[in-house]
DNA sequence: GCGATCAGCGG
DNA sequence: GACTCGCTGATCGCC
């Protein structure tokens, strides 16, 4: 029996592999190179010999800690199969070979291949039965190529596929018609699937009249592998089908611009067009369960199904409706900028004697601390840094400076702003941008093409710029926005007394908190102390440091690290949730929202000291930053309905983080006044109240 | 034509 | 390995 016997230390096995694999992580952003590399030993060791019995010992021993979660992941998948000496079985292997596959290794697993039969069709009888195909589920992919709908892929049992070209009588609505029917009698599954709702509307919305519902979870409804894989791992940036496919299916599929290039799809062969739609299709059919029950597993069921699915097809509906922008309106103060910025040019040139490009940080550099003989303070990598703050301290120094500031803020807002802005104007005199649901580290949306989300604010010429985006002929818009809605958070998380104390008497909430940091009382507090207080709790809201906060505040270090310390004094509950949250996000590998959204951390078992700095404001920051995104979603979610259940003719058409816009017809104003303020502030309901701000204005600058 | 670098906007 | 993040525009060196 002892001959038959396999013993293994599992501190080596897992140490041995740890080096001998390249470094890489599972979905949830753990490193696993070392479980996985050990397992794979096992498991040929195992299949390559005679053993009946395995038996593994470890050590509470290891100074690593890189190595020690890893050595910990390996013997809890161990003991989870029995203790003591463990029967060499076929259920065994089976089972290591499963856990290997959850460990998602970068590289691939051999043996998975494409098992899909492929049928392309257009014909009308054909396409008709299919779309009579008894299932539960069935999983697309609607091939798209600025804005062209070229076909569509389909299966209903992962791997029969059939791709329908979109040409003469099946064009896209007609396609898209048969999939909003579908969805009546089944779950449809997609990649990205706000780019299919121009043509399909999934029942479940169609009829839809109510907003979030916390028990609403799951059935037959529409999924997305794209958000899905993100709420799973929210850290990797542009998640293609090729990488879901990889990540959950281990297969390898060619990256759209590999199979097209730069070409249209449309010059593309219908071989390969009909192939790389179908082969989505059949990822989203077969990666769909593995992620649901992942979500499942991990907690994040309510999110999936009651706030980004139904997110996803308002942000396309908000992309739709568009913003218009006054074209002729953003051209005259576009040269209005011009004027200024040429007189500033000549200044410029006249100051430095000679004509350069001031928009070369290069050549800007040289000019100053060379032909000038400013003193140059900070560095880049490559250079002098000619930033604004680095700037701002030159100003007495020199009267060049101050304009090469006013130059740089003009052009910005020429190029960026005026001319940027331009080039998106539609046919229809609106800017559609695109909401992006699956970016960010946080929860948060983002906007691109162009960014929506960071118009101008804070100084009156950059403001102005909101007037051109104005609200349809005799309507208005209605903006509303949470006041403070982290700090409010971080009051109900950390259940600080003081905190929450101060959010109850509803008074100027920088000032309260300077007052108790500088013991001042109440009406005495200086707009300097005010200032640093605020400066205070938007560093504490955005995760910097002591560093960030003296950069911010042009302070020392040492200062800001003493603003800091008497913070934590002020609101000691502060202090202690953070360290909290920390310890608890350091055990766990990822930090949590209250609606249980995940933000891995790996960077707290970092041994390099930046890393783990970087870490803890992370794990600080995430939950109040992704519990904000997700109360601002599900109030979406509540307003939009809302006004479909009401049948208004106001329409959602921005959010920008804290901050909703609803092109608001005249006679609705009051209506959507108060649906917004109440549906926002009884979107969460926390220790401390919820305040939104509503504004109505004729334009955007107006309604703010 | 492309990617890296610097700069600056918002929440 | 730096100090929030995501986005965009201008420049510049590289192929």
């Amino acid at each position: 029996m002892s001959e038959n016997l396999l013993i293994v230390n599992g501190n080596e096995l897992i140490s041995d592999a740890f080096y001998k694999t390249p470094a890489f992580t599972n979905s949830e952003g753990v490193f696993v190179n070392g479980v996985y590399g050990g397992i794979f030993k096992l498991i040929s060791i195992l299949k390559t010999s005679e053993y009946k019995a395995l038996s593994i010992s470890f050590s509470e021993e290891c100074g690593n800690e890189r190595l020690k979660p890893q050595i910990l992941k390996f013997k809890e998948i161990i003991e989870a199969k029995g203790q003591g000496e463990i029967p060499v079985t076929k259920e065994l292997l089976e089972s290591l070979e499963n856990a290997l596959k959850d460990l998602s290794p970068s590289g691939e697993v051999k043996g998975a291949s494409f098992d899909m039969t492929l049928k392309v069709t257009s014909d009308l009888n054909e396409v008709e039965a299919l779309f009579e195909t008894k299932s539960d589920r069935a999983a697309f992919y609607f091939l798209t190529d600025i804005g062209d709908f070229l076909g569509l892929g389909i299966s209903f049992d992962g791997s029969n596929v059939t791709y329908i070209p979109v040409e003469n009588f099946i064009t896209a609505d007609y396609l898209g018609k048969k999939l909003s029917i579908l969805s009546e009698r089944m779950s449809l599954c997609s990649f990205d699937i706000k780019e299919s709702y121009k043509y399909f509307e999934p029942s479940e919305f169609a009829n839809r009249t109510y907003g979030y519902k916390d028990e609403d979870v799951s059935g037959n409804k529409c999924f997305d592998v794209l958000i899905g894989a993100y709420l799973i791992n929210p850290l990797k940036n542009d998640y293609e089908p090729w990488d879901v496919a990889k990540e959950y299916l281990k297969l390898t599929l060619p990256k759209r611009a590999d199979l097209f290039g730069k070409e249209p799809l449309a010059n593309a062969d219908i071989k390969v067009l009909s192939e790389y739609a179908s082969k989505i299709a059949y990822i989203c059919f077969n990666a769909e369960p593995l992620i649901r029950a992942k979500l499942a597993k991990t907690g994040m069921e309510r999110l999936m199904y009651n706030i980004e699915m139904p997110l996803s097809y308002i942000l396309y509906s908000m992309e739709k409706e568009g913003i218009i922008v006054k074209r002729d309106e953003l051209k005259a103060y576009g040269d209005k900028l011009l004027v200024r910025i040429d007189e500033l040019e000549k200044a410029i040139y006249e100051a430095a004697g000679i004509e350069f490009n001031i928009n070369s940080p290069k050549q800007l550099g040289e000019i100053l601390f060379e032909k000038l003989g400013l003193p140059a303070e900070k560095k880049t990598k490559s250079g002098y840094s000619t930033a604004a703050d680095v700037l701002e301290k030159l100003a007495p120094e020199h009267k060049i400076v101050a304009d090469i500031l006013e130059y740089r803020g003009l052009t910005k807002l020429k190029s960026t702003y005026a001319d940027g802005l331009a080039a998106y104007i539609a046919d229809d005199n609106r800017i559609h941008t695109s909401f992006n649901q699956t970016i960010t580290a946080t929860g948060r949306i983002s906007s691109t093409e162009p960014n929506l989300q960071n118009i101008p604010m804070r100084t009156e010429l950059g403001r102005l710029i909101r007037k051109v985006f104005v609200p349809k002929d005799g309507y208005v818009f209605a903006d509303a926005d949470y006041s403070q809605i982290e700090l409010r958070i971080l009051a109900h998380m950390s259940e600080d007394k003081g905190l929450i104390e101060a959010y109850h008497e509803g008074k100027d909430i920088h000032r309260i908190t300077a007052s108790k940091v500088f013991h001042v009382p109440f009406e005495e507090v200086t707009s300097l102390q005010r200032r640093n207080a605020k400066a205070v709790n938007f560093g504490i809201v955005y995760g910097i440091s002591a560093f960030g906060l003296s950069q911010d505040l042009s302070i020392s270090a040492h200062e800001a690290k003493e603003y800091m310390e008497k913070y934590f004094e002020t609101y000691p509950g502060v202090k202690k949730y953070q360290e909290d949250v920390i310890a608890s996000t350091k055990a766990k590998g990822y930090s949590e929202t209250m609606f249980g959204r995940r933000r891995p951390v790996p960077e707290l078992k970092a041994s390099n000291f930046n890393l783990r700095q970087f870490g803890e404001r992370v794990a600080m920051n995430a939950p109040i930053q992704g519990t904000a995104a997700d109360i601002m979603k599900i109030a979406m979610i509540d307003v939009f309905f809302k006004l479909k259940e009401l049948s208004l003719k106001s329409k959602l058409i921005l959010q920008i983080h804290d901050e909703l816009v609803i092109e608001t017809a005249p006679d609705e104003v009051d209506t959507v006044t108060k649906l917004l303020v109440e549906e926002m502030e009884k979107a969460v309901t926390l220790s401390v109240p919820m305040e939104v701000d509503c504004h109505i204005g004729s334009d955007w600058y107006e309604a703010k």
